[in-house]
DNA sequence: CGTTGTGAACTTATTCACAGCT
DNA sequence: AGCTGTGAATAAGTTCACAACG
């Protein structure tokens, strides 16, 4: 063994990183459904339009797993991915927020897959509350900070009206959940125990936009 | 990967940018609707959570909006963006795919007030064709073609399963429309006379499961 | 052989710092 | 005086290229 006297010291790897890691391991799951056993960077990367340097320096972030000559295995890197991601074991989620777009979340099977469990919902609308929406139950979003305790949820799924985002993610955060999936366009400003991810539908669009009237001048 | 060798004198700003963009123009309205005449780039900066250089920087790519001692006039700045995003006109937009979250976008008002106009839906559900959703109707997918010309739709938001993504993404790039904003977790293969968004709802959860566990463990 | 892991080279993005305008 | 616009400095991220190894 050459010297594993490295410094390393905190060593995180960057956002983007993280979110390719995804991406891999979602083909390594489909690898293993087709039954193959072993993937090369080169392959991998061309599948998904990354280079094979890119593969092999992003698994670098996370340990060694590969074997020279024959690439990696499938489920070796996969199990390894989903170790470091944090995602080996289930997280309980919370949404709160089941106007369309929670109730389409409530409804998206994709997250039960990679280890996100919607245990309950919140909402304030008497209406909504009581009703059970894709098994899950919708409750009163006052109950918000007991739930946590008892079903131990550590996430919570954001899809409230942008004016009411700051303060239900303050009271979110107040109830000791550890991250928050924010779908309202609106920056959190929270104490940063708490993590936070957007996913920001408008932006997205704009972007397309942008993409699309560059294509054009250039075409 | 085929032959990209030009000098290219156009300047094309990176898409962190584009999105930082979006980010500042949002705000920039909040500002307008708060009757805010003007705002510096160290308040725009301080309130997204930018520095103030990067905000500098960033509007430079539009061109030259500021006036010094004095800030960005809000309403000037906001045009200049819509202006270079391509938003400052009307995009009209088919929706692909019509289950849970394609109802959900339906049903999203953000768009419409930022440009973007749902104008169609498409499903190949017999169950859902001739339904009418927030006032749009549903069509059956085989006539895609047809209303993308009839409707001039530019862009579609692509909102159906994973294993339909691909072949449906084909047609639609086939009907001639510019640019599709998917939902599914696939890498489209397109010709890149189509531009594509991708908004991974997976790989979001991921990211935050992933800083969650970091949180933790400097904390 | 084929394929990884990784330092070194290169490219891109961000921050600094300040001249220059209002 | 206040604040932008921007070149120069720094940092971060990507690709290259090749030794090392099953």
């Amino acid at each position: 063994m050459p010297d594993s006297n490295k410094p390393v010291p905190t060593v995180t790897p960057p956002k983007a990183v993280i979110s390719r890691m995804s991406l891999y391991l979602r083909q390594l799951e489909r690898e293993i459904a087709e039954g193959n056993e072993t993937i090369s960077s080169t392959r991998l990367g061309g599948l998904l339009g990354v280079t094979d340097s890119q593969v092999r320096k992003d698994i670098g972030w996370f340990g060694t797993f590969g074997h020279r000559g024959v690439g990696y295995r499938c489920r070796e890197l996969a199990d390894g991915i989903r170790q470091n991601l944090g995602t080996a074991r289930q997280w309980p989620v919370a949404l709160v927020g089941c106007g369309n777009l929670g109730q389409a979340l409530l409804g998206y099977g994709g997250f039960t897959r990679r280890g996100f469990k919607v245990r309950v919902a919140f909402d304030r609308n008497p209406a909504l509350v009581g009703k059970l929406i894709q098994g899950i139950p919708i409750l009163d979003f006052s109950r918000f900070s007991e739930i946590v305790q008892t079903e131990q949820i550590e996430l919570a799924m954001l899809a409230v009206p942008a004016d009411q985002a700051e303060a239900t993610a303050a009271e979110i955060a107040r109830s000791g959940v550890s991250g928050i999936l924010n779908f309202a366009p609106t920056r959190l400003n929270l104490p940063e125990t708490v993590a936070v991810s957007n996913v920001d539908l408008t932006i997205e669009l704009e972007q397309l936009a942008f993409a699309v009237v560059r294509n054009r001048k250039k075409g």
